[in-house]
DNA sequence: TTAAATTACGCAAACGTTTTCGTGTTTATA
DNA sequence: TATAAACACGAAAACGTTTGCGTAATTTAA
């Protein structure tokens, strides 16, 4: 790479200063017409452009916003990126992102990494490995620091900063209020393991709903999936047997679309037989056939208010305590749902 | 945020001189023991890390790659990122991302600001916008500079800088010739504008085909769908017609999985009245029904290999010619074009 | 004509590192 | 005992900016 023109070329060039340079490019007064003119058309004419590393360290700030998501092949995360970085930039910063892949130790190392002074603040969903160890003190050591950072969508509720999630209890017990009203009885849940904070809460939502509408909770159709094991063979054994439910809330997209292909291949009919709602935030459930009811999650949003609040906090026109805002998703009914 | 503690500050607690604080840390032997060890001791208290920006200015190396892409919320994109990212990471790297929204003016505004100190280098795929104008200008100022760059997927090819690409023409050849195989004569194909690279690549594959294979060229059956009009009705001029086409290849999932959709409405069965394949890039194909056959894309190999190129190339590791790296798509064959 | 005001610029510190080259003190060697 | 080597540390430059302050030279006012 050719080496870039800065202030001590030019001003070498002239044979002036290299502070006469730096204010003759920002109009100062201070400098003579004649001098700053021909400084301008020189610094012009090599595409002079002040090197952002010696601004960020002069003025300790990078203007950057740094994120780790545990993975970004995911249309929900990506939809988030894309909030965030559309109000970032409108604020004139930048984005760092950064992949946990679930892992605790890439976790710990990324935000190490970030924030040795790349990044003004950290938007952070908390990798599964953290959540299922429980180990939040590099979170902590952040907050200590007052280091700006904002949680979104897989949190720790004491830890002491922002946070944007989605009402995920809401969304289930709403889901499920569907079911009932078109005439379920035997709901089954196809969640995730305990420990993944999103899955417990949408089943506390499940639950909530049947006991409000008097459905008997029958802990046989609650199945967590394990994401080690094989996922079609572990939905199989929600379907294929003597007595299958006569609906299934699913808590993200692939169970749901898994679960419609296996019920389509056990002959079952959709909705009649059985009906299917999905978590979702990608676009798998428009083109099932028939298409998933679903539960969407307006990642885009959750990025915006993300980045929103990373903002105000690093420029400090946050108020001090720390906010909690709260998505509620809809629900979109499509025909996995539409008795007729 | 709490002031960060620094060398400075180490010196001054033990009255020493920065320079004797960071030999220490580094544990050189020009420093005593009984010093070195306090140092090191008082810094561990601290949590004491080197500030990366006094670094980067330092060494004129910031260890980051830039990444330009039109969006994230589509999974070809996200894949090509997660490729990158890993690779990167790999080589001690970290990454900025930035959307140029399809946007002129947006990508070239992305381009100066990273390229002001920020990264060492950059990998882009250029907007569509860019391609229609033609106005390559931005990219040929970092040319000029031998400033490291890659481009992907979307690429210019009388620019002078390495590229990595999908074999467009191999993929829609192969796809084009898996119909006739299967017994199709009335090939239609649904692709985009011309002046987008990748639908024109996949054209002249398509076109290779027909020729090829002796099978006539009928322009009437080539659709260029405006991304601006509705997608759904531009698809249904495809299909309701007196003598719909036997056969549709896609140039991505969307457009196949709509005109799957369509197809159906209009009661036509897959394969037999109809096949499908489209570029696929995401996870549609596979959970539609009847599956879609889908030429994939291996973006998670591109962004590797771009990775590859460009750290060779800021590491002066890198043969001095440009390389073009070419992909080859797979075909995935699943039932929308499985006759039995 | 002299004092005051203005003009046009340079110096140097600051941001936080690393590293080369001293330099003064102690220890070892002849 | 004189000299050389080894030891332990500091000064300063370099990366590229910005900015408060100082200061010559010139112009203005009295």
């Amino acid at each position: 790479m050719k080496p870039r023109i800065t202030l001590k070329k030019i001003a070498k060039e002239f044979g002036v200063s290299i502070s006469t340079v730096s204010k003759a490019l920002k109009d100062s007064h201070e400098i003579g017409e004649e001098t700053r003119e021909k400084i301008k058309a020189f610094a012009d004419f090599y595409h002079y452009k002040p090197n952002s590393l010696a601004l960020q360290l002069r003025n300790q700030k990078t203007s950057v916003i740094g994120v780790i998501i545990p993975e970004i092949v995911h249309h929900f995360f990506s939809t988030v990126i894309n909030g965030i970085e559309k109000y970032a930039n409108e604020k004139g910063y930048n984005v760092m992102v950064c992949l946990s892949n679930e892992s605790y130790s890439k976790e710990v190392s990324n935000i190490s990494v970030l924030t040795n002074g790349s990044v003004d603040g950290l938007i952070v969903s908390i990798a599964r490995e953290t959540q299922h160890n429980q180990n939040y003190s590099h979170f902590e050591a952040l907050i200590k620091d007052d280091f700006p950072l904002v949680l979104f969508d897989r949190i720790k509720d004491d830890l002491a900063c922002d946070k944007v999630i989605i009402d995920d209890i809401g969304g289930a017990y709403k889901a499920t209020n569907h079911l009932i009203e078109i005439g379920k009885k035997r709901i089954a849940l196809l969640t995730t393991q305990d420990f993944i904070t999103v899955g417990s809460l949408r089943k506390e939502g499940y639950l909530k709903s049947l006991v409000k509408n008097g459905v008997g909770i029958d802990e046989s159709l609650i199945y967590k999936i394990d994401d080690k094991l094989d996922l079609y063979e572990q939905i199989k054994k929600v379907i294929f047997v003597q007595n299958p439910p006569d609906a299934i809330l699913a808590v993200n997209e692939i169970y749901a679309a898994n679960a419609l292909k296996i019920s389509k291949e056990r002959g079952l009919t959709i909705p009649n037989d059985i009906a299917i709602i999905g978590f979702t935030s990608g676009l798998i459930s428009e083109f099932t056939s028939p298409p998933l009811t679903s539960v969407v999650q307006h990642g885009y949003l959750m990025g915006k208010q993300a980045a929103e609040l990373l903002i105000n906090r690093i420029e400090h026109t946050a108020p001090k305590e720390f906010q909690k805002e709260v998505i509620s998703p809809n629900l979109k009914v499509r025909q996995s749902t539409s008795i007729k």
